[in-house]
DNA sequence: GCGCCAATGTTGACGCCGACAACATTGCTA
DNA sequence: TAGCAATGTTGTCGGCGTCAACATTGGCGC
């Protein structure tokens, strides 16, 4: 980026939510300020009103920031690969919510962020959110249709499967895995939540469970 | 115990305590203020000092609290329901956790807020946490060698049951149930722990052809 | 009973923070 | 080119965490 740094900055916002990403990476969601942004953009420490009416708004926004980020990822991957079926696609989509969440533990944090809970205060924030949300929930629906998952509202089954990568992502970010290494949890995490933790399922694990290496 | 609310109050330590719950019940985490919670015991503001180093060490103690009380809850439940076997045990753990989350809100979210995330830097709340941990840990164990969960390392099969059930209490707490009922939420997520989301475990998957439209 | 000391609570101070208001500079456009 | 809206700066305020110095108390040995 050519950065004529000039006078009036340019773009100071998308600076400023460069640096409080950098900085949530380096010293945690706590640490992040917006005096410290300021002063490391280059700024004073009263400049990042003119474009984040308070501190909640700027989470908000790294937040938002995080689940288009999310949303991209999983869209990416969901084009790029091609998977056979539609659980190899639910389970493609598992897969990348958690590695982007470990590629970029910043934004998951503040995604989740307690300032940030109560969504309905930033609707877009509340939009971005739903993307994701609307993914998982229509690979459910698409898996249900192939007959690949089991019938039912899909509301509480896109929530177990939200439930199962979104804790195994907070967990690893969170530095919970010990002596296990990372992608043999990820791996166990996806295939329990298609297979269950009973032996009953092993038949169908084996057949499932001949993906081509990653 | 008897409060003498005496001269240098007895026993502030635990009353500091209480009152940092009630707060974090009232206004959430990032609320919760060393002065505030002072003020709430009416005592000053550097009184803490004297029973917590910082703002950090009142967070692990809470947390610390937390997981105890989780142990505590369920090895109640565990102990007054009498499961028939290991699967159901397992399952009954996974229900208390989510029970007590839902419960006690502000202790779950003490528990994992991001200042006491590096729990190497309080070792008795890293203990308390173990304590929870070894409890799934061991449930998975049990119901492995009654061959009620497949085999193999067990550590992966904790991580993912630990996954489930965590991820589905912090979202729940988060308020991310959205029109469907609490309890078909929580009864899901057990569930596909158990069976998985392919549909060969319970219902017939003969019919194809149906699908319930939403 | 007495005096001393460690524990516990208070007072006051410092610097950082979020927030606000008043002011200065810039770039756009009529 | 004049004026205006957008953007950045300066200065201020109260709240916060933290520290140090001081005050009070309860418990202990004597």
């Amino acid at each position: 980026m050519t950065r004529k740094k000039a006078y009036h900055h340019g773009n100071l916002r998308q600076a400023l939510i460069d640096a409080a990403f950098e900085l949530i990476e380096e010293r945690g969601v706590p640490a992040l300020t917006l005096r410290e942004v300021a002063r490391r953009v280059g700024v004073t420490h009263a400049a990042p009103k003119r474009h984040f009416a308070d501190r909640s708004a700027l989470v908000a926004t790294l937040a938002e920031h995080g689940f288009r980020g999310l949303a991209a990822h999983v869209e990416s991957v969901r084009s790029s690969r091609q998977p056979r079926d539609s659980a190899e696609r639910l389970r493609a989509l598992g897969v990348a919510y958690i590695e982007y969440a470990i590629a970029h533990p910043a934004h998951l944090r503040v995604m989740f962020s307690p300032e940030v809970a109560d969504k309905t205060r930033y609707p877009e924030l509340q939009r971005a959110a739903d993307v994701v949300h609307d993914m998982l929930h229509g690979g459910i629906e698409t898996a249900q249709r192939e007959g690949l998952v089991r019938r039912g509202d899909p509301n509480p089954l896109a929530f177990a499967a939200w439930s199962m990568v979104h804790g195994c992502a907070t967990l690893l970010i969170d530095g919970q895995a010990r002596r296990t290494p990372v992608r043999t949890l990820i791996e166990s995490a996806v295939r329990t939540l298609h297979d269950g933790l009973e032996p009953g399922a092993a038949a169908s694990a084996a057949r499932t469970g001949r993906r081509a290496g990653r």
